[in-house]
DNA sequence: ATGCATTAAATGGTACGACTATTAAAAAAC
DNA sequence: GTTTTTTAATAGTCGTACCATTTAATGCAT
């Protein structure tokens, strides 16, 4: 209970830094196990030798990376948190908010993931999950086909799904987190292909099409038809008017 | 000067994520400048009639993303800040360190992306970038040729300048984001094609036919000798003990 | 005038104490 | 045994005070 012995009070010179940076160690070491509580701050103020807002500036930056979690009332106080891949995003979109990645960019740079992402997924990819690709493309075409007016909502929701599944076939956590990132930041811009019925016509018996390619274990044919997929994007960017398209506002915490 | 009009005096509730978002809205809206002094924390407790306290931790968080810079002492406060693409590289980092992501899988990644690269660079590069490229890498068998024992610093900090270069000449801003991230965690690892002298020579003579290639135009060849500098790196590693391989610590700020 | 040293003022960094709102656990009531 | 009430720990907030640092102004000597 007392890992906090580990951490040495501190005088003089950056102190919220250099606690920090103490506090970060401790959760990232594996003393500690993600849902243990760590200590109040009450608690650290005193094993630390310092000031009460010293300690909640350190507690702040480090919740703000994502690592610790900070709880109100008795037993209260910083919990160390796994680190969900979604975190990362935050960076990513700060640029494009001060417009210095054209979204135009990002669409290249996840096409180009893209390509390499459908070559894993067929190659290593389970049986099991190649047909729960395959079963959702169909789910689309249900959807889209249900009635007049379908719930666009749900089939953008689907085809997020497929997205994240495809990164998980890759059996590389590096290509789900980029994947992810990429996916928070660009959002309603892809997803305009559904928004029109001509598109998202193709769009889906292209999906469909692709995961029976990767299904089948043909990687080459699923790249072609990948490719088809970012063709159809920019044609139906080009289609709209410029300035119409606005970029999804990442969630706040 | 007096953006902090727009500001809205709070109370009650979670002030200061409240505080926060208000100072971070200012920042990145294009009313204010990097560079330009936005106000000291006294000022911000004034205009938000807050305690001091909540706007530090505000804006220990904000500086914790990147968006601002504190300063001491007269004319100290906050100055919105250009975000740089480097701040990234953070919630990778911490992905890796927490063992979520294996290095292998990062190396896989960082060559998906690389082989989009090269077809860009190849496509997009200017006359004066290709022919840049070219001079480095036989900048890079000089350093390797000039002595027995060449300096390996040396030339890993000449192949971090390709790689850069070699993003840039993509025009995209969003693969120079995700290759310096990338590159910024898994540094040493790459660099181990340069230890070993065998590998080393392979190596650099690999990178001056790529870029030659590049500077010819022939994406698909250039495409071809990239992969080959995977394979390169896929046997250095199988040479090696595992675990005598070490990450980066990204640094500190 | 010019250049250097000194002083002054603004501001971030830290500390301490007090009060409120929230929460979980313990105690009491049923 | 279950529900309600009380209680204590704790984060969140406010205010003041003092120190350290940095810039600007001031003054003195040349």
């Amino acid at each position: 209970m007392n890992y906090i012995n580990l951490f040495k009070a501190v005088k003089g010179g950056n102190i919220s830094r250099s606690i920090c940076t103490q506090i970060e160690n401790a959760v990232l070491s594996d003393e500690i196990k993600p849902g243990d509580r760590l200590a109040s701050e009450r608690d650290l103020q005193k094993k630390f030798q310092v000031g009460r807002g010293v300690i909640r500036e350190a507690l702040q930056a480090l919740k703000q990376k994502g690592i610790i979690e900070i709880r109100k009332g008795v037993k209260g106080g910083v919990y160390p948190k796994k680190i969900e891949v979604g975190s990362a995003s935050e960076s990513l979109s700060l640029l494009l908010k001060q417009n210095m990645v054209p979204l135009e960019h990002l669409v290249e740079l996840r096409d180009a993931i893209d390509e390499s992402e459908v070559i894993l997924a067929s190659t290593r990819g389970d049986k099991k999950e190649k047909e729960k690709l395959v079963e959702m493309a169909y789910h689309l075409l249900e959807l889209s086909h249900e009635s007049k007016e379908p719930d666009v909502e749900k089939i953008k929701a689907v085809d997020r799904e497929m997205n994240l599944l495809l990164a998980k076939m890759t059996k590389n956590k590096a290509f789900e987190w980029i994947k992810r990132t990429i996916q928070l930041s660009i959002g309603s811009y892809d997803s305009l292909l559904y928004e029109n019925p001509d598109y998202r016509d193709k769009t889906i018996h292209n999906w469909i099409n692709t995961a029976k390619e990767i299904a089948a274990g043909e990687p080459l044919k699923a790249l072609s038809l990948c490719s088809y997929h970012y063709v159809l994007l920019q044609e139906c960017i080009k289609d709209k008017e410029p300035g119409e398209i606005k970029l999804n506002n990442v969630k706040e915490k």
